[in-house]
DNA sequence: GCGTCCAGGTCTACC
DNA sequence: GGTAGACCTGGACGC
């Protein structure tokens, strides 16, 4: 589908804000769809508003002190006036340009394992997502997978039943939308995304969704206990999926992240992580706070230089 | 080449 | 309220 440059936005962030690592993380995690392009600082992504197909060009325009995002936003028909204010909303929220980290830093400051961290990656603010159910779908393939079979759904998933749009001369694919994942049969989502046992949940969420459920901005105003409750409420959501798509990130550990913070809080690895995780999570909010979310995002992008630091290398897990 | 194990969780049944 | 056991699938591993 072809898209057409609708209209263009700057947005100014809370200093310091890095748009380069924010949206390209240096372990490698893309914003809103693996298939975004990043180029010399510019980044053509995608998303959906109102069942509508988005592309997204976005650049910095200022600096990590005086910082600034440039959006162009491309669309198939006409957006009005209040649209346009709910995107640049939408932008907001999940680009986190209003968050000011002044808070976390300090906190990091009088922090052993923050202290090197945050350093290496100043002016990094974690994103939200621009739409849920992509984060539902990467919540779900993430489940009982090693990330080579989380990538092999997630790419099929893409491949056979996502979209895919032109804008800017650049073409990026994008997620399926819940009307045509409840469209599925469970047998056809097994075979043609080898989903195995995700299958039924993902459908179930789909229906969920179309018929009626609160928008990421939507729970974004809300208490973020109920906002979770919310999203706990969904067929094969639990605990772990649910931090991962929580507006603000909360202490999503897996068997992977737990053993990187059972070495970090620790200094061993856990005998059995899913175990460990209860007590991860205890020592994680006694330590940081409100701030969890923000020292997991550090930690799991400065694996590399962290395990200089301690003597363990980190990355091997 | 073949069998076994288990992974970046969640739900259910049972106590 | 706590906890085994089942769940698709395919890559890794041992033989």
């Amino acid at each position: 589908m072809k898209l057409k440059e609708s209209y263009s936005v700057v947005i100014d962030a809370v200093p310091p804000y890095s748009f380069e690592l924010s949206l390209r993380k240096p372990a490698g995690w893309w914003w809103s769809t693996p298939e975004e392009i990043f180029e010399n600082g510019v980044c053509w992504s995608a998303t959906r508003f109102n069942k509508e197909l988005l592309g997204l060009k976005l650049c910095s325009t200022g600096t990590k002190e005086k910082p600034q995002v440039h959006c162009t936003i491309y669309s198939k028909n006409k957006i009005g006036n209040s649209e346009k204010q709910n995107i640049v909303r939408m932008l907001q929220r999940s680009l986190k340009t209003k968050e000011n980290l002044t808070g976390f830093y300090e906190l990091s400051k009088k922090d052993d394992i923050m202290r090197g961290v945050v350093e290496d990656l100043f002016g990094m603010h974690t994103v939200g997502w621009p739409e849920l159910f992509p984060a539902l779908i990467l919540a779900v393939t993430l489940q009982m997978a090693p990330m080579k079979r989380s990538n092999q759904m997630m790419d099929l998933l893409m491949a056979k039943f996502g979209e895919q749009i032109n804008f800017n001369g650049k073409t990026v694919r994008y997620w399926p939308s819940t009307e045509t994942i409840a469209s599925k049969s469970t047998q056809e989502l097994m075979t043609e995304a080898k989903l195995g046992y995700r299958a039924k949940n993902l459908i179930d969420i789909a229906k969920t969704l179309n018929q009626g459920f609160p928008t990421l901005d939507e729970l974004s105003s809300l208490d973020p206990q109920e906002a979770k409750q919310k999203i706990l409420s969904l067929q094969g959501i639990g605990p772990y999926s649910a931090e991962l798509v929580m507006p603000r990130m909360e202490f999503p550990l897996d068997t992977w992240s737990a053993k990187i913070f059972n070495v970090l809080f620790f200094g061993i690895e856990p005998q059995k992580p899913r175990d460990a995780v209860p007590a991860l999570k205890k020592v994680a909010e006694e330590r940081w706070g409100n701030w969890r979310g923000y020292a997991f995002v550090y930690v799991l992008n400065d694996l590399t230089k962290l395990s200089e630091r301690i003597g363990f290398d980190l990355t091997k897990f």
